[in-house]
DNA sequence: CTTAATCCGACCTGCTCACTAGGATATATT
DNA sequence: AATATATCCTAGTGAGCAGGTCGGATTAAG
């Protein structure tokens, strides 16, 4: 399984969905309320939030105390998936070859390295697919309807659905 | 680290690279050999090439007793890197989610998961550019002077050379 | 001043990765 | 036939990390 996704990926990026669509609230959602919704740990959630928290720039802000909560820093439209993945998954990295040290030297070696070209197209590959995406393509269009009008999402058309079989 | 590549996957590449430079000698090449160029263990070769010997179709073929060795079992050209990178390291899927079971009514449920279209979309992604490359591909134009005329191969000009930075 | 929320760090537990070890079997060379 | 050189096979293992839990401190609303 080269593309894995953990569950502080997988997590995160539903938190900040759900996020997304409470984004026009008057007020900010708390995580036992997302918990709840999400059936996930609260205990948790708390902790990949810090990291959406903490993130540079911030993807969320939070009010603390009773009726305190979460709110995404900006607008959905303007918040990649890439950003989000980033910050809770570590870098877009196939393996340490992109930090290189000591790998380098054997690659240039034994010239063996030119899977490094192969690594860095996978990895191009992700950060373009992550980038090009924003949470308000992710919101469905279910959602826009009881809500203001989006700038843009995808339609179910554009949605090529995968097969069941993994791939 | 959302793209995961293990030294399954890395150290079978490089096997595969390996092979694929020999394709055309006369003679098998050993393990032994291969480990000491690539200055890899003998003994977890074998786990890897095991892989790629049982694969279904196989894509190295052994020959036993001295003298023997491994070969590919087609021309490089007809080998797709995606075919060797799902031996090695299992299907191509971000995610349990892919196989599904409980997680699929839990998404229906919560219509949480449209984040289901974000994972099908990077798994694409990964999943086209490695079917997309052959083992030709990676063997460098370096190679392809000493040996028989390539079918087709990238220059270096192709090749986008990824900041040093991870993305 | 009680309740509801964010914040914080320590701890734990099971699983997987990345090997190593030790052999059995097959074949070319001498 | 004997030896050297290979592939083949199975088990075990140690470290590290994913995926949480737990207990408590702080902050603010009603």
């Amino acid at each position: 399984m080269i593309l894995r996704v953990s569950t502080k990926g997988e997590y995160g990026v539903r938190l900040m969905v759900d996020l997304a669509r409470h984004y026009y609230s008057s007020r900010p959602r708390s995580l036992t309320d997302i918990a709840q919704a999400e059936q996930l740990s609260l205990a948790y959630l708390e902790q990949l939030v810090k990291l959406l928290r903490e993130a540079e720039p911030p993807l969320v802000v939070s009010t603390r105390g009773a009726h305190g909560g979460y709110r995404l820093s900006r607008p959905p439209e303007e918040i990649t998936m890439g950003e989000i993945v980033r910050v809770l998954e570590g870098p877009i990295a196939p393996m340490i070859c992109a930090t290189e040290g000591e790998m380098t030297q054997i690659c240039s070696l034994l010239d063996s390295c030119k899977t490094k070209f192969l690594w860095a197209r996978v990895r191009d590959a992700v950060a373009q697919t992550l980038d090009s995406m924003t949470l308000a393509d992710l919101v469905g269009a279910s959602e826009q309807e009881t809500q203001n009008a989006p700038t843009h999402f995808i339609s179910i058309s554009d949605i090529r659905v995968a097969p069941s079989s993994a791939i």
